[in-house]
DNA sequence: CGGTTTATTGAAATGCGTCAACGATTGTGG
DNA sequence: CCACAATCGTTGACGCATTTCAATAAACCG
């Protein structure tokens, strides 16, 4: 078993990420139904965006078509932080959801009120960079403790025993990098020792991170 | 086959990363002998260092105990760039190594106070980001993909044919996340179809790319 | 040189992916 | 609200890629 540090579009605990902010009073509403993009990879990224609602997935495709999820994000996180200057991943909602979606101007200057606009461009870049190599860190782990870990995550981001799964088996699989067949009987051995148990499909109870590890 | 880019320590174009630059102009040199560490995991993080001769290994360990190689750095490379206080992975020296250390504090009122230091930490953070986003792609290739690629970058670096390798096979393997005997059998398998010659265990001629990928 | 570490090679075991069939859930129109 | 279709999830059988274990060979270092 190898260890694992797993963050699913977390939020820091910075100001900028808890509660209403100065950003998000900047921000405009948009409401979007299942499926629909945010935005597409390749865009030019003129905004950033908070989900408020629902759920968002981030995604793009390697070479052979294969789809790459990036990410989920959920109520309070912010996504399409990109740097650059064009979008490096598809963004759409997995569910109906409400956003917040903010100019990068105004996010911008607002930042330099508060601290120089570097340090706030380096706070941002080093989230995306513990980001990236957490993910890294998950990659290298068996099947199993993939799919295990990626629940406690779930339940950490949720407080609650009861987790939504708004994401189908195949969203999973494409973010873990695992087929979906190999999630589903992660899925049905951690229930098998009574670690998880199903509601629905997409909602489950999580008991301990102990008995998720095994 | 899926599609990868991987980079490995790769500096940027910038000015920063070529030659001397301002923030190395605040360093001091050091001189270390193989294997030789540069600091520990959890040490707080008082430095950031750049390689001036030799080659640098960073890791961690998994809970299992088993080691995971994050990264190889060469001259050029600048590493410890962890921005929270304590270093997430230990560092060591592959080879005989010379390095420049530069003093966190002297570097971030540099940041304050000089716009081009800014700039320049950014573009190191940034590159820093690519890196691990690259090594997340390379995680979801084939075990003879990853050390195919590996090899072209590490051509790239040098831009000679002749290619040094300068750690074990065991050290690309904890790199690559395959096991040592998979390293060297995707080896051979290169050798036998002439993409690559063997010069000793850790000097290869690498041919083309196009070869490598196959 | 001889001993130690490091790399290669082969054989067997295993984990995960693929393919295919089946079962459950969701959405739609009567 | 039911029935049906379409979608999504589960399960089993099998194959392949990679790991593991074990033996041998090559390089390194006193």
């Amino acid at each position: 078993m190898k260890s694992l540090v797993l963050k699913i579009g977390r939020s820091s605990p910075s100001s900028l990420t808890s509660g209403q902010t100065r950003i998000d009073r900047m921000a405009s509403t948009r409401l979007l139904s299942r499926g629909e993009k945010v935005f597409r990879k390749g865009q030019s990224a003129r905004q950033v965006y908070k989900v408020e609602i629902g759920c968002i997935r981030t995604f793009t495709h390697d070479r052979d078509g294969c789809r790459l999820v990036t990410g989920f994000y959920f109520p309070g996180d912010y996504f399409g932080l990109e740097m650059r200057g064009k979008h490096s991943v598809f963004a759409e909602a997995i569910a109906p959801s409400r956003i917040l979606v903010i100019g990068r101007k105004a996010l911008f200057s607002a930042v330099e009120t508060d601290n120089s606009v570097a340090n706030g461009l380096l706070n941002v870049t080093n989230l995306e960079l513990q980001r990236a190599q957490n993910q890294s860190l998950m990659l290298r782990s068996s099947a199993h403790e993939r799919v295990a870990h990626f629940l406690f995550e779930l339940k950490k981001r949720n407080r609650r025993a009861e987790v939504d799964l708004p994401m189908s088996r195949q969203d999973i699989a494409d973010y873990l990098n695992l087929a979906m067949e190999t999630v589903s009987r992660a899925l049905t051995r951690l229930e098998k020792v009574s670690t998880i148990s199903f509601r629905t499909y997409h909602r489950i109870k999580v008991r301990t991170r102990k008995r998720l590890a095994a």
